[in-house]
DNA sequence: GTCTATACACCGATAGAC
DNA sequence: GTCTATCGGTGTATAGAC
């Protein structure tokens, strides 16, 4: 996961544990809610106790936390790949960028939970964890700065109407399209109000 | 809490009993956080023993039902307080509405996230608890539609754009103004998307 | 009816043997 | 590293005192 330059045969072993652990952690998320991931059966999963977790996660949290980085580190990636295919038009380019915000926060309740954080009770991302989406934010504000998006409560503006959709779509119409399907429509009303030409 | 036409000294003793477990029950919400909650805790501040607490509700979520009933109860208590108030303007009512629905989303957390749900795990409201919150859906329709407002998706989205800011602000700057010193620009801009004049 | 005592099955976490 | 055993916590069920 850091960058290690050099990476034992051991080492490879550990990350290689690591990596298990957590696809048993998504599972289990998925299977039983954020709040139903148990050690035990993710230890069940890989073969272990769940004592053995110990060895490789320092707790429950460090497992969230390092799935709260998978999470927005994916995220990261696939906006990478869409960001190739942004239209030029300003209109379009936002459409689009809300458009997979949604489609990514709208495919994954468990994911969805865990980057957005709230509903594991004490839980709070690590710098290291956090990095990930820190560097996303970073890329949403560049991409409307080139909008002409520059104030920064135009961006909290824009966040705020994203967050609004994605949460009323699972509270509401988990699995429909309720609100996901007005994003057209809040998309041209945000981009009416900070003054991004209409085409 | 039921219409009951006669109240034996019995019932008083036991709806007093039950409103007596509630409001320690949203203490330790408040204090622990609602996934904080625990049955023993409560009881303990009512001078009980934790399984005593059966005598009086079925479950830890029917606890939760009650509380949630009681916080859209009181929603909806203080909205008519406030619709006597609302301005004849157009935008200058709509801005109270969002006002009034921010400033009671971000005053209480524990609260916020019953009625809202989804923290607590497997919790549904009854449709009992469920009553007033859908009441309050029905006046905010109601209100909307004399505004010259009545379009299903048109409501819809002024209540993402509502969920959004109350979200936004508990997630990234709980107990300050980022998101909701928004309000008057979000109503603005909602106003303008759905066709309410302006002053 | 209301409450206590007890018990059960589960949880995250720790200690220590191997 | 992984195990077993265990600790203190949880929600919850039930038997029985009053």
């Amino acid at each position: 996961m850091l960058g290690e330059t050099t990476s034992s045969w051991q080492d490879k072993r550990r990350t290689a544990a690591r990596t298990e652990i957590l696809t048993a952690a998504w599972a289990v998320a998925r299977e039983h809610g954020l709040a139903g991931l148990t050690l035990r059966e993710v230890a069940a999963r890989v073969g272990m106790r769940a004592p053995s977790l110990y060895s490789h996660f320092a707790s429950k949290h460090a497992i969230y936390d390092a799935m709260f980085g998978q999470a927005w580190t994916e995220y990261e990636r696939l906006a990478d790949a869409a960001e190739a295919g942004l239209p030029a038009a300003p209109r379009a380019a936002l459409r689009e960028i809300a458009r997979f915000h949604l489609a990514f926060a709208v495919a994954d309740l468990a994911r969805h939970q865990l980057m957005n954080v709230r509903t594991v009770p004490d839980f709070a991302p690590t710098e290291e964890g956090l990095a990930p989406a820190v560097r996303v934010l970073g890329r949403l504000r560049a991409h409307l700065a080139r909008l002409g998006v520059t104030g920064d409560e135009d961006v909290d503006l824009f966040t705020a109407l994203l967050a609004g959709l994605v949460d009323q779509q699972w509270a509401n119409d988990p699995g429909g399209d309720r609100w996901t399907r007005l994003l057209d429509r809040a998309v041209d009303m945000y981009a009416d109000a900070v003054g991004i030409p209409r085409p």
